[in-house]
DNA sequence: CCTCCATATGACCACCCGGTCACATTCCGG
DNA sequence: CCGGAATGTGACCGGGTGGTCATATGGAGG
């Protein structure tokens, strides 16, 4: 969606202004991010801006896209076990690997949550599109589950995804919560994800 | 919080400011609420405003309080119901009434909504507070739960409780969402719950 | 009736926003 | 070296914000 001249600027020029783009999308949702501050920060011209974006959507819509890129990118490892692992494992190695993710880049980290609790209109329809994105593998992954038998096939599917969608969000919330012991951080995924494997109610057979 | 001017108002104007304050916050977060939308709708001068409260801040303060004091109020004939449910049929019961809750008062609920995913920080010390009182209840729900032996003893009470809390969120969230069949959403909550009831993984029980 | 104090008012302030545009600068092919 | 196209610029615009304050209004007690 950026304009021509956006890609015609010196490498570092265009990587300077997309950081602190970046950066400015990740301390404030949409609505409350400042073009002012990023053109200011970025050392350029406010009317340069409007040569390389049409307008503040514009570039939002580019540097969510560029974010969710990434993300993917970083994932795209979890997928390859997808026929070695079954479900409980790969979610496990799914939100752990998340979980780096949220280490690595804080600020994109950020982006992504900012974005998805955005209320905005102008953002809703693309976010819709991009949930979607997100969820097609997992939901692959869910109807494996049920299929062979490991999720149990009396479950409620739609509830299930809800659930699921559910802990995702708030586990990833909560992936840059100070305070948090990196070491013991893995270990309390996984006994959330416990939880949903083996429910509340006692088992018999354990 | 309200000054005592506030207070010395007729019933009849305290209460139209107070709803068309309510109304403002259900339609934005508290960042992007507009004083100057408030004071015109509810036929008075900006000046009168800081009359009865000391600033933006105070107003939200205060309505968030009475929000919350009217779900609190709302909730109870829930609580009085804790010695003859267990943990299950009460959990179902406490999300079945907030969905009640938020199709009486659907602007009431859309404030509470927009409060626990504000991210300012003049608001977060307030919130934390709010979701202290929210959260003593359900927890004593829970500890009574694992004591007597109808949660599994064996669930990490910490890792319950974040999944308990992720769901809730995630359900009261969708309350409003349109196109939502009332008969068949109470049907819904108390599918979502089974499933953490019971768990993902089969059971050889049944 | 007059005084005094609480209350009501809206013009006004400084500041911010996203967006525009006439003009300056840079670059490159002829 | 020139001329035209592409790019860079920041003052400026209209409109919004939360907050202030001198002034006007009202009502209760002496």
């Amino acid at each position: 969606m950026p304009k021509a001249t956006f890609f015609n600027l010196p490498g570092k020029k265009r990587d300077l202004i997309t950081n602190q783009a970046v950066q400015e999308f990740a301390r404030h949702p949409y609505e409350g991010a400042s073009l002012s501050a990023i053109v200011s920060r970025a050392g350029i011209a406010k009317g340069s801006m409007y040569q390389y974006f049409t307008g503040k959507k514009d570039l939002y819509q580019y540097i969510i896209q560029e974010v969710y890129e990434k993300k993917r990118e970083f994932l795209k490892p979890v997928w390859e076990e997808k026929d070695r692992l079954n479900f409980f494992e790969l979610a496990s190695l799914y939100y752990r690997r998340s979980w780096h993710f949220a280490r690595k880049y804080p600020l994109h980290h950020r982006v992504t949550v900012n974005f998805w609790e955005s209320r905005d209109i102008a953002v809703r329809d693309e976010m819709l599109h991009k949930k979607e994105v997100r969820s097609t593998e997992f939901l692959e992954m869910l109807e494996a589950g049920l299929l062979s038998g490991v999720i149990s096939r009396s479950a409620d599917k739609d509830a299930v995804w809800f659930v699921y969608h559910a802990v995702a969000k708030a586990l990833i919330d909560n992936f840059l919560d100070p305070g948090v012991n990196p070491e013991s951080h893995e270990a309390y995924i996984n006994s959330v994800l416990t939880v949903l494997e083996l429910g509340l109610r006692p088992r018999k057979e354990q």
